[in-house]
DNA sequence: CAACAACTTTGATTCAGATCAAAAATATGA
DNA sequence: TCATATTTTTGATCTGAATCAAAGTTGTTG
């Protein structure tokens, strides 16, 4: 009966087709493709006109705007499962780069937004993604109005290792932070030097230990939430 | 044929209604309330479970977040024909607040979630606000974490200028600020006296005036827009 | 219209993070 | 494995905006 779920994509088309039907499934199926990018390039320009939608299989991608002078700052980071591309638009109005090298599972948008239009649930998973975006867009705020150096970094950490909880509930404390130190600046608002100096900080406290350049590993998840600075409660415990 | 048509609200439901037939809007028309807010007035607690969804009458409502020690940052502000409330969501997380006097037509959330399954018109101009909103979201992402205090300020400007001749094509320049020295502040991650200089460091060079404590106007628009560190294409001319 | 409260401006000082400049560590690849 | 390129760390200095502190405005209310 679920013969064709997605059977050939890794992902199985998680950010669309929780409720779909075979039949549905069967179109997503028949209008999608794969595509890989390597790291650094552009997958979007801003601008652009939109000829695909397309969830992530594989790697990391990152939405970013740019000033005249060329300082820029990421506004998105997409993971494994996450989704590009929007309903009714015509264009995206940031650039969608490839953080590290990145597979796609494309759907092209004519038949995409048929399928939209001729299934509500579809359209209602679409509108929750949204929905979860614009929450995230707005702890980005606070962060970069309010937050300090250290606050900004150690609720990066802290938001890669809840990601990583949510994907896997028995992982250790280890992480693989799949951006460069210029990256994360870029994320964060700040400068790389600064991204350096807070990192080794918090290594100095023994709330975190790096190892290579992309290793960390949360020593203090206490210690690490409390630096955050962000109000206690809505949290699982207190 | 359109004798139902929002009659007696002054908004006429613009947020949600400019496709809906008679028969949708007398639904409209059945669930909905009207309700004033003080200035400073919390409208909505972050947590609070979700009654009404509300479209905005009169007035000017924030969106704000709070970290642990209160410091504050605005992640949204509501105009007049904008929407509150988000279809499947049971609680917002962050605080609404009445900027200024506002006034709501508020809506109850079952029988409008109803009417929303029942018209994908309606689901489809939902998922355009909210698409909308994360568009704004992102281009504030952009003004937080890298503009400058004197960018921030000419953005803001500029902002309340383009939304003022978007409402009234034949408008001049001047504008009426709905918020105080320190609101803005929270608005652009800033401190009121570093609001207050940038204001009057604008005033000093002859790009705006001011008189009173929220009449500005702008004298120079092409000065103003320099100033915003925007990318200038994607502009009108040029 | 006087007195008060709320808001805004202005000035002096401090400080977090940016900037500038090497040096060190890690990767990459011949 | 050695040479080279990239990325990260560390140090010194500078600066934009925060902070602290009055004083000056504007608006409100009895």
């Amino acid at each position: 009966m679920n013969a064709v779920r997605c059977n050939d994509c890794p992902i199985r088309h998680r950010a669309v087709c929780a409720r779909c039907d075979d039949d549905e499934l069967t179109r997503l199926e028949n209008m999608k493709s794969y595509k890989r990018y390597d790291a650094g390039e552009t997958i979007m320009w801003r601008g652009e006109p939109l000829e695909h939608v397309a969830s992530i299989v594989d790697g990391v991608a990152s939405l970013s705007k740019t000033l005249e002078d060329g300082r820029t700052q990421m506004v998105g980071l997409l993971l494994p499962s996450d989704f590009i591309g929007r309903p009714g638009r015509k264009e995206v109005e940031f650039d969608v780069v490839a953080t590290t090298e990145v597979t796609l599972c494309r759907f092209e948008i004519k038949p995409f937004e048929q399928l939209v239009m001729d299934t509500p649930h579809v359209a209602q998973r679409l509108m929750e993604l949204a929905l979860d975006e614009l929450d995230a867009a707005r702890d980005w705020m606070l962060l970069l109005g309010r937050k300090t150096a250290r606050e900004k970094i150690a609720t990066f950490i802290d938001m890669l290792a809840q990601r990583k909880i949510a994907g896997n509930p028995e992982s250790d404390g280890t992480l693989e932070m799949p951006m460069t130190r210029d990256q994360i600046a870029n994320y964060l608002g700040l400068t790389l030097e600064t991204v350096s100096r807070q990192f080794n900080a918090l290594k100095k406290e023994g709330v975190i230990t790096l190892s290579g350049r992309k290793q960390i590993e949360v020593i203090d998840l206490l210690a690490l939430r409390d630096a955050t600075g962000d109000d206690s409660d809505g949290g699982v415990l207190s």
